[in-house]
RNA sequence: GUGGAUGUGGUGAAGUGGCUAACACACCGGAUUGUGGCUCCGGCAUUCGUGGGUUCGAUCCCCAUCAUCCACCCCA
């Protein structure tokens, strides 16, 4: 069907590309205050980036990835998410050589090939920052400050935070084969998924929610009791960090994430409603090591991504109107052939001032004119017939009030830029 | 990938195996010749997601397909 867009895209159209220019603008505004500055980045990269990054047992690269060849038979995938790929500029581009750290921020397109349904889709945008260079807790403190100060500044209500460490090179091996031991006991209670992970990525069988998976997740050993030392005082210091500037949390030791490359932090912001499936409106965690991943040399990364549709769907649930569209001041009604091309000059005087102007170019009725000027809600509409062509003059109709007087065609300019101070 | 629901004009929606597919809103035009709201009048689906089938006849029955929504899964 040529009138039919790909399942799982959607069409943004005038009232909601609006919000959607609100919200890329207030994600400029703090991360400009923040110090994170934009990089932009390919829609599709290498599929080796992917797959080194996001983790070869992923469900994201397992079933999701919009891969295809090139005329050059090279292996291409549609990015999936953005982190990777910032690490990828991040090593070409050199950017180790900067000062550190380095404070990114990207938004754009991400493509997963899933089922569609509310605040899910195939094509999806995404905001996230991405910092190298800083393994401090102070600047885990700082990722999730800023995630959190986004949604405030939308008036967002009803969040929390949730948080976890999910240990690093020194812990994680020896956690994952405490924690095989520990459910490789009570394997015939596991769900199929899971009884696949136990020896895969057991981690992952800590976040499932199957009942009977959860049953037997109680009692396994979490990842802040299998923290090291290192680890440990992190995330001690992180938490310490959020309570000072007051942003509340809740430790979630079942929080682990889908993606393999997170370690330590891994946080996520959700919201209960939003079908009630997908409440995660963002989420990130700290990723070093990544960047020897890609073969460069030790250099700490955390980051994290906010789901730009889920996010309008939750400002829509919770009836947060954004501010969408102006209205012209002024509005162009003339009558006739002479009339238009008058009007259309004076249009564009009008608008070089910085006024914002219509007129009608399908030569209506001057009824159907005040019609549109009334529906545009503008303050000043500017009626130019025959007779005031003639005359030089035209008039000009204050639409609150409906007075209305003569203007000389050759002041207009002047006399509307002084009624519209 | 699995399961469920739905699919009538721009929108919200009635409807029935059989004469020209309600209604409301929106939109367009008009109500003495050049003026906004309200009111009134008129216009606006040869067609009921698409393709087959059953039938004398289908928007209403059956099959397939596509799409949307919901849940699972996963994630943003």
């Amino acid at each position: 069907m040529l009138t039919t867009r790909p399942t799982g895209t959607n069409d943004f159209l005038p009232g909601e590309s609006e919000k959607w220019q609100y919200i890329e603008q207030l994600c400029r505004q703090v991360c400009a205050e923040y110090g994170y500055k934009e990089i932009r980045l390919p829609i599709f990269e290498h599929t080796e980036v992917y797959l080194r990054s996001v983790g070869e047992t992923s469900d994201i690269v397992e079933k999701e990835m919009y891969s295809f060849e090139d005329k050059g038979f090279r292996h291409m995938t549609l990015r999936p998410e953005g982190t990777a790929g910032t690490v990828r500029a991040f090593l070409e581009n050199k950017l180790y050589a900067d000062p550190q750290p380095t404070k990114l921020y990207y938004m754009g397109p991400m493509f997963r090939y899933d089922k569609p349904q509310a605040g899910r889709y195939r094509q999806f945008n995404q905001f996230g920052i991405e910092v190298f260079g800083a393994d401090h807790a102070g600047i885990d403190a700082e990722v999730i400050t800023l995630a959190v100060e986004i949604f405030r500044r939308l008036g967002l209500t009803g969040l929390s935070v949730k948080i976890n460490t999910v240990g690093c090179a020194d812990c994680r091996p020896k956690h994952m084969e405490e924690l095989k031991t520990y459910f490789r006991q009570y394997e015939d209670k596991l769900c199929d998924t899971c009884r696949d992970r136990l020896e895969r990525n057991p981690l992952r069988i800590l976040d499932c929610k199957e009942d009977g998976c959860k049953e037997v997740c109680k009692g396994a050993p979490t990842t802040i009791e299998a923290a090291c030392d290192n680890c440990s005082s992190h995330f001690n210091k992180l938490l310490e960090y959020l309570d000072a500037v007051g942003i509340p949390y809740e430790i979630d030791t079942n929080l682990v994430r889908g993606l393999d490359y997170y370690v330590r932090t891994a946080f996520e912001v959700v919201i209960n409603s939003v079908g009630s499936a997908q409440n995660a409106l963002c989420g990130g965690g700290r990723y070093n090591g990544m960047v020897e991943q890609f073969g460069g040399d030790d250099m700490p990364g955390i980051g994290y991504a906010m789901g730009m549709e889920r996010l309008l769907l939750t400002l829509k649930e919770q009836g947060i109107e954004l501010p969408v569209s102006k209205h012209p001041d002024v509005y162009i009604a003339p009558l006739g052939e002479a009339a238009q091309k008058e009007a259309f000059v004076l249009t564009q005087a009008l608008r070089s001032k910085g006024i914002y102007t219509e007129k009608d170019y399908l030569g209506k009725s001057l009824k159907a004119q005040m019609k549109a000027a009334d529906r545009f809600q503008v303050a000043y509409t500017v009626i130019i017939g025959d007779s005031e062509l003639e005359k030089g003059i035209a008039v000009v109709r204050e639409m609150a009030t409906g007075e209305q007087h003569e203007v000389a065609l050759s002041q207009l300019v002047e006399d509307l830029e002084g009624r519209l101070k």
